[in-house]
DNA sequence: CTTCAAACCTGTGGGC
DNA sequence: TGCCCACAGGTTTGAA
C-alpha cells in the first residue's frame, strides 16, 4: 500500500498554486516592499542580479496583481516588470506577523512598509525559486519572460482546444510525457496527469500518434475536470510541507482515484491499481480500465 | 527540429 | 540503535 499519508510529500501543481495565488492576493496587493531579504541565494537562482541585486531592486516595489500560468505564479510589479515564482516540489508562499519565528526553511521574506504581515517563501527542497523579470509576449497573453515558451493551461481563457489537440496527435511520444510537457499544456504534474488518465481511461505509455480524436476530447475533458474539482477542494495536499496561504491543508486527497493507490481496488472494477515505474517517478493505472497499448507499428507510406 | 534523461535538492522510511 | 540508500518530482540543460 503505497497510498499517500499526511506524511508523505506532494508537488504543488496548478490548483494548489492556483489557491497560493488566490489566498496571498488579498494580502500583498496595493502594498509596498519596505525590505527584501535572501536567506538561501538558491531561493534566486535564475535571477542575474544575484541575492542581493533581488533584494535591492524589489525595494519599495509594489505588488499590483496576482497573477498564475500553469505552476507558475507572478505578482505584476509595473507594466513591465513582475516578480515571478515557481514553488517546484515543497515551496510555499506564507503571510504572518512579521514578528513571528523564522523556520529553517524560509529561502527569502519580504516587509511592507504599512508594517502589517510579511511575506515568507518557505521551501524545504529548493527546487522553488523567485525571479524579478520582464514582461513578455506569451501563447496568446503577457507573461514575465522566462515563462513565455510554456502553454495556456486549461483553465484559462487563452488555452486553444484545437491547437491543444493538433499538437499532441502531432508529437511522437508517449500520453502521460505529453501531459507533463508544459509546453505543449502547461499546469499537469505527475498527480493529476494520473488521474486524468484514469478518468478518460487511457494507458499512460499509449503513443499519442494512435489517439483518436473522441479519445483527445475525452482526455482534455478528464484533465480539466480532475483541476476543476482539486480547485474546489482547495488544492491536493497531504501534510505540512504543503499548505495554502493560510497555513490551512488542503482535503482533496480522498477523491484520488489512482495516484498513490498500488493494490487498492479500483473505484470503477475492483481491480488492483497497479505502480509503474516511469520518467524515473511513478505512474498509477488500473490495468483492466487503462489497457497497455499494443506495440504499435508506424504507419507505412506509399 | 525533436525527444529524452541526467542533474538539481532534502526529509523520510524501509532494510539490515 | 543507527546507518545507508531508495524514493518523492518540476524544470533546465545538454546530448542524441
Amino acid at each position: 500500500m503505497a497510498r499517500p499519508t499526511r506524511t508523505e510529500v506532494v508537488v504543488p501543481e496548478l490548483p494548489e498554486v492556483e489557491t497560493v495565488r488566490a489566498g496571498i492576493e488579498r494580502h500583498v496587493v496595493g502594498r509596498t516592499v519596505a525590505t527584501a531579504e535572501v536567506l538561501n541565494p538558491r531561493a534566486v537562482r535564475r535571477d542575474p542580479a544575484g541575492p542581493d541585486g533581488f533584494a535591492a531592486a524589489m525595494t519599495g516595489r509594489t505588488f499590483l496583481r496576482a497573477e498564475r500560468r500553469g505552476k507558475y505564479l507572478w505578482f505584476a510589479l509595473d507594466d513591465s516588470e513582475a516578480l515571478l515564482a515557481h514553488l517546484g516540489m515543497s515551496g510555499q508562499l506564507l503571510v504572518g506577523e512579521p514578528d513571528r519565528p523564522l523556520s529553517p526553511h524560509v529561502r527569502a521574506r519580504f516587509t511592507f512598509t504599512d508594517g502589517g504581515p510579511d511575506l515568507r517563501f518557505t521551501d524545504q527542497r529548493t527546487f522553488g525559486h523567485l525571479m524579478l523579470t520582464e514582461i513578455a509576449d506569451g501563447e496568446r497573453r503577457l507573461v514575465p519572460e522566462p515563462i513565455a515558451h510554456i502553454a495556456a493551461d486549461p483553465l484559462e481563457a487563452a488555452f486553444d482546444a484545437k491547437d491543444f489537440a493538433a499538437r499532441l496527435v502531432h508529437k511522437k511520444t508517449q500520453v502521460k510525457r505529453a501531459l507533463l510537457d508544459q509546453s505543449l499544456i502547461s499546469g499537469v504534474g505527475n498527480i493529476y496527469a494520473d488521474e486524468a488518465l484514469w478518468r478518460a481511461k487511457l494507458h499512460w505509455a499509449r503513443p499519442t500518434e494512435t489517439l483518436k480524436p473522441a479519445e483527445v476530447s475525452r482526455l482534455l475533458d478528464a484533465v480539466r475536470d480532475v483541476l476543476t474539482e482539486a480547485l474546489k477542494a482547495g488544492g491536493t495536499s497531504f501534510d505540512a510541507l504543503y499548505v495554502n496561504v493560510n497555513g490551512e491543508s488542503g482535503y482533496f486527497d480522498r477523491s484520488l482515484h489512482a495516484y498513490g493507490r498500488e493494490g487498492e481496488p479500483c473505484d470503477r472494477c475492483a481491480t488492483p491499481i497497479r505502480r509503474d515505474a516511469f520518467m524515473n517517478r511513478s505512474s498509477y493505472s488500473c490495468p483492466r480500465c487503462q489497457r497497455r497499448p499494443r506495440a504499435w507499428q508506424p504507419p507505412v507510406v506509399g
